[in-house]
DNA sequence: TTCAATTAAATTGTACACAATATAAAACGC
DNA sequence: GCGTTTTATATTGTGTACAATTTAATTGAA
């Protein structure tokens, strides 16, 4: 093994200290998250219908880099739960409108706190959270990119 | 909605693109890998075990932050794919070593030049790179620290 | 207008993640 | 030594992720 080989080694991986520290973030979550009745992706769709609902699975699925695979079966739990509804668009019978009940919205008042309470068990500094978000940030841009070149739309 | 509120909103948040990171480079890496047959996760294994072997399953979960509930599955693929041996280990019975097979070991070389072809697609500069992965080994620590915290051993 | 492409969701099948539980071996107290 | 506790892995059940395919609706070109 010679010294070109050493981009496999562990320590020089961005992919997998970004993977540990998504499924810990997950984790971390899950307990909060419970209290609510979420999951921690479920959580993300919510925090994505209450910056604007309704809105179809696609536009969801672009804005959380999800596709419909993952969505439907996850937003028939949250239809189920009473959080969102799922209609039809009849502007276009192809697309599904995903709103917020009443209860879907209210449950943002219960999740007011809850990256407060994440956060403060962090030992993060204000400083290094927003350095962090936004080279992360970053990343997701030039990954998408990076994605849409491979398989051009 | 107040101000305080403001704190759920999307673009805020460090859980939200560190989740879609994640997700993009598991779809970036999968047809790279399945040139080797290996899936992301496994290949994350790979790279643990390429670094030293023997391991425990308890010794790999450690450095992945995943448990037995992940890994045991995914191991018994990866052997039933001629990568890895599992064997109890003689001296404590309730240990179970995961070994390299040959196949396992001599894949090394076929994906030597993983890493560059990933990050050749990537139009991050080395010094980002380098940044970032400071930056989220750094999170990981931080995470784990609070997992550790929550849940005490 | 028609019917061949395109588009939007849903479905199918495989592979993670993880909490909770089960099982079995080792360590420990006495 | 022996029962209790702890430790290491496996199992179970739920919920994602995602490629590939299917279904149905819209668009578009002739």
């Amino acid at each position: 093994m010679g010294e070109d080989d050493d981009f496999l080694r562990l320590d020089r991986q961005v992919c997998f200290p970004l993977y540990a520290a998504s499924n810990l973030f997950g984790r971390l979550y899950r307990p909060v998250l419970a209290k609510l009745g979420l999951t921690y992706p479920q959580y993300l769709v919510m925090l994505v219908l209450w910056e604007q609902a309704p809105q179809s699975v696609g536009a969801l699925g672009e804005q959380l880099h999800l596709d419909s695979g993952t969505l439907t079966p996850l937003l028939k739990r949250m239809e189920a739960a009473g959080l969102v509804t799922r209609k039809r668009d009849t502007a276009d019978e192809r697309r599904v409108l995903v709103a917020l009940t009443e209860q879907g919205r209210a449950l943002r008042q219960q999740a007011r706190d809850v990256p407060q309470t994440l956060a403060s068990g962090l030992s993060l500094s204000p400083d290094e959270l927003i350095d962090l978000r936004a080279s992360v940030q970053h990343l997701v841009a030039v990954l998408a990119t990076a994605e849409a070149t491979v398989s051009p739309s």
